[in-house]
DNA sequence: GCTTGATGCGTAGATTAGCTACATGTTGCC
DNA sequence: GGCAACATGTAGCTAATCTACGCATCAAGC
């Protein structure tokens, strides 16, 4: 999969994952991969500038915890961010009833 | 549709669109728009940096015509156009999996 | 004790595709 | 004369993703 491909995708993907529970990068980064069936691997440098950037905007809020002497920042979603979530699905499939339409895929 | 949404898969619909007969750069514009339901006004800024970027990859030819007194450079296929189109009719498949795994979407 | 891999967070800098805005010219209609 | 549609193109901006780093903890293996 080419690399930005994932352009303007990757935040509601993101908000998404934490939908129905707050979870930390890391375990970010592994839902991702898990519900991706292995394609979605992103970068670390993909995932905490993007974290940042959608908690800056209001989606998400972070709390930091230690767990095992280890520190993590739990990201859940705000109000803002589940409205954003909603209408981030309702693009999605005009994003992809227009790709469908233009491409055709069934005709290989 | 916001804006960079489009980024890495503009050009596989591009040259979708010309996969069955060539087409000169406003045409290619119109029949995108078509094909899209009206959802994919690409400014000309966009579709003709496109089509020189695809031509000088090698996945497209044009040629100069003139018709009615309007000149027109018409685009069409090339072999590694159209093995590019496919793989990227299959990138697409394989995008819209992850895209979808991840986002559920239909859990509005 | 040391190394390695998994866990965990983060920044700096480069890339690059799509965008806005502009420039140019023809044809046809009011 | 003027405006919309037709037709092609460039210059410069923006911003999200990537690569390549740096730092630290913990568990397992030798």
């Amino acid at each position: 999969m080419k690399a930005d491909a994932l352009r303007g995708h990757l935040d509601p993907m993101i908000l998404a994952v934490v939908e129905h529970e707050p979870l930390h990068g890391y375990a970010i980064m592994e839902a991702l991969l898990q519900r991706s069936g292995g394609e979605l691997d992103l970068p670390t440098g993909t995932l905490y500038p993007a974290l940042r950037r959608l908690e800056r905007a209001g989606y998400l809020a972070s709390e930091w915890s230690t767990v095992g002497g280890r520190k993590r920042r739990t990201y859940q979603l705000t109000s803002a961010g589940s409205k954003m979530l909603a209408s981030g699905k309702q693009e999605w499939l005009t994003f992809r009833a227009v790709v469908e339409g233009v491409l055709r895929p069934g005709q290989a």
